[in-house]
DNA sequence: TCATCTTGTAACCACATACGTCACACTTGC
DNA sequence: GCAAGTGTGACGTATGTGGTTACAAGATGA
C-alpha cells in the first residue's frame, strides 16, 4: 500500500554511505572495484543494484547485501505496479 | 547464514500453484499472458522471476508479487555469495 | 496403430541491462 | 590557468528476458 515513489537505492547509498564518510564518487568506485561510471549510474538512478553490487556494498560498508537488493526490489516493483492494469492476466483464485 | 541452495522460485511455483490447481504449463502460460517457453524456463530454473512476471503471478494466483521477487533475490544472492571472496573490495567500516 | 496433448528444449531474433573504456563538458577551488 | 570531481554520451561485450518456430519424447485416448 505504498503510494509514493520509493527512492532508488542509489539515493540512499549516497546519503547514508558516501556523504557521512566524505567519500567522492571516484574514491568509492575504486574501493568497490567498479568503474566510476558504474557507480555514478547507480547513484543517479540510471542503473539498478545488481546482486553482485549488493555484495560489494555489503563488503565495503559492512551492511547487509539483502537490504540493498530488497530496496532495489521495492523500487522495481513500484514501477511495474504502475502498469499492472496493462497486464492481461487471468485469475485463478482469490476472486 | 543459510548453507543450502535455496530452491529457485520456479520450483516453488510448480509445487504450490500449478500442481494444486492441476494446471498444465501450457494453460498456465496462456493465463499469465506469456509464452509457454517463458514459463517453462522459469519452472526449470533457467530463467529468473522478473519484476513483471512477479506481478503477473500475483494477479493470477492472488499472491504477493513481493514474495516472488524476494525468493528470487534470495536465490540470486546465494549464487553471488559463493564467489564473494573473488570480489576485491576495500572496507570502509565495521572493521 | 494413429492422433492428440503436453512438455522440454534448441535455434534464432529483439531488446534491456550491467559493466568497461574513452572522451567531453561542466563546476569548484587553488 | 589548472587540477579534481562529476555527469554523461558513444561504443563494445556479456548476460538475461522474452517471443516465435520447430523438433523429439512421453502420455493418453480412439
Amino acid at each position: 500500500m505504498k503510494m509514493h515513489n520509493p527512492p532508488h537505492p542509489g539515493e540512499v547509498l549516497r546519503e547514508l554511505c558516501l556523504k557521512p564518510l566524505g567519500l567522492t564518487v571516484t574514491h568509492a568506485a575504486r574501493a568497490l572495484g567498479v568503474s566510476r561510471k558504474t557507480l555514478s549510474s547507480i547513484l543517479n538512478g540510471r542503473a539498478g543494484v545488481s546482486p553482485e553490487m549488493a555484495v560489494r556494498l555489503s563488503l565495503a560498508f559492512g551492511t547487509s547485501a539483502e537490504s540493498w537488493l530488497n530496496q532495489q526490489t521495492q523500487h522495481d516493483l513500484w514501477h511495474v505496479e504502475r502498469r499492472r492494469k496493462k497486464l492481461r492476466v487471468a485469475r485463478f483464485s482469490a476472486a
